[in-house]
Parts: structure tokens; C-alpha cells; sequence
DNA sequence: TTAACTGTATTATTATATATAGTACAGTTG
DNA sequence: CAACTGTACTATATATAATAATACAGTTAA
């Protein structure tokens, strides 16, 4: 369920902290429910314990799950937050990916049929 | 012109990069226009002539821009492809930051509408 | 022709981010 | 108590990014 790839610049902590929201987003992770361990989930992905444990650091920093020492990570509460803002930050990575989208001679309305095919994977958060 | 953010996590020379294309797809670069030396660019923004020349490298193998030892860089000729298919590296950013988005809590249809704003600021290229 | 400019190449150095390795500690669970 | 949790720490290795200082080949205009 977490696919991870080794030779991609993107770091590994990364990868690892965006395909737990994915799973999240896909409703495959529910609130409370327990994450693999660190140890576990680095052997089975073949990384360092480490890696995982920043990966969870980070997520939970970002209050998508929370960890207990001794018991586990788990994951967080749906806090329900609905934006009409893009975050600053991701705005400005949305820019740069559509010029360099635009650049490459793909046309306005394939960037749109590809943002909605994107956002029809990921059901439950937004119909509530 | 160019606008570099010099505590960005993302690197210089990618940002010049970026910055030139923009500028191009503005329509404030044309074919044959020669861009700014490797060391007075550097010297404008307070960074390296290294720096720059790698910006200029890269954007040549991607036939940009062209330069002429001696001579200096320039605007490539606009080829005017039109794919009907995001390139897959860009794909995969894309995914990734609409993904964060969506998990952020903002609507499909607020990213949708900033997708057309962003492609709105560019001309000329798609309506040819 | 010469001086001043082009891009490019090279070597060395520094800083930072990423990942690994190994160990240790506090807390939980059966 | 044994085996598991997350966390913390030090050390090491690697890659990328950026700087610094030269040097070289080609161009351009005085």
C-alpha cells in the first residue's frame, strides 16, 4: 500500500509522508487507525528506521497522525478543515508545475481534465 | 525581470530557468533575443557567474535558448509543439502537488479556477 | 591589433540535505 | 520480564548546490 521509489530525487521521508495521505485521502486510512511501525516499515520497504521516523515526524508536525511512545503511530482526527485559499507554499509549486506544463506545448484544458481525474481518486473529504 | 528568491529551497539556477521561460511564454523574450551575459546577470542578482551559466546550460539542452561563444546566449526559435499528453515527470509533480492541495482542504473547483488563472497570464502560445 | 566582452571549463572549497548505522532510553503490552 | 513502541543521539557517507578563482577560445568595436 506505501510504494516508494528508491532512485527518485524526491526523498524517501517524503514519498513515504505523501502515500500515508493518499492512503488517507482514499479512505483506506481511518482515523485511530494504527500505522506500521517504524522498524517494520523500514524493513519492509528497505530503508533506514530512521528515514520512517522522520517521515512520521513530519506528519505529525502536520497534525495528520499522532504518536504514542510504546504504543505506536496512529492516525490523526479528520479535523474537517475546508480552505478556499490554496496555502501559499503549494500555490507557488502549482504555478511553476502549470508553466512548465504550459511550456512544454500541453494546452490549458488537458491541465484541467488531468486535475480533475486526479481529485475524482480521492472521495469522502470533500462531499462531506 | 528575473526574480529570484535567494532563501528559496529550490535551487538558483532552476529558478533563473524558470523565470526565462516565463518570460518567454509573456511574450517578453522573442526568438533571437539575446539574453543577459552569463556575468552582469549574475552580478544583477548577487550570485555566482557559475550559477547562471548552469541556468543557461540547462535551458540550452532543452532548446530554449542557444548560445554562441563570443557571442552570448539567446532565445531559441519557438518550434511550437503542441502534445496532447502531460510528460510524465511532470505528471507525477503534478499528481503530487494536487494531492497536497486536496489534503489541505480546498476545494477541486478552487484549484481549477487558479489552473485557468495561471494559463491565463500566458499568450500567444496555445492560441496560435 | 588590442581591449573588453562573450560562453565554457576546471579545480578547490564550503554548506546543506539525505540516508545509513549503531546505540540507547522511556514507555507500553501481553 | 521480554518484546515491542517512538524518540534521541553521534558518526559517517553521499550528492547537490553554490562560491571562488583562473583560464581559454571566440567575438566585437574602438
Amino acid at each position: 500500500m506505501i510504494k516508494i521509489d528508491l532512485k527518485s530525487s524526491i526523498p524517501i521521508y517524503e514519498q513515504i509522508s505523501r502515500e500515508i495521505k493518499k492512503n488517507i485521502l482514499k479512505g483506506f486510512f481511518k482515523e485511530n487507525d494504527p500505522l506500521p511501525s517504524v522498524r517494520k516499515l523500514a524493513a519492509s520497504i528497505g530503508v533506514n528506521p530512521n528515514t520512517i521516523a522522520k517521515a512520521y515526524q513530519e506528519l505529525e508536525r502536520n497534525n495528520v497522525i499522532y504518536t504514542v511512545t510504546g504504543r505506536g503511530a496512529f492516525i490523526a482526527e479528520n479535523n474537517n478543515k475546508t480552505l478556499n485559499k490554496i496555502p501559499e507554499n503549494l500555490l507557488n509549486t502549482l504555478k511553476n508545475v502549470v508553466i512548465e506544463i504550459i511550456y512544454s506545448g500541453v494546452n490549458e484544458k488537458i491541465i484541467i481534465e488531468e486535475v480533475k481525474k486526479i481529485s475524482s481518486e480521492f472521495k469522502g473529504k470533500d462531499s462531506e
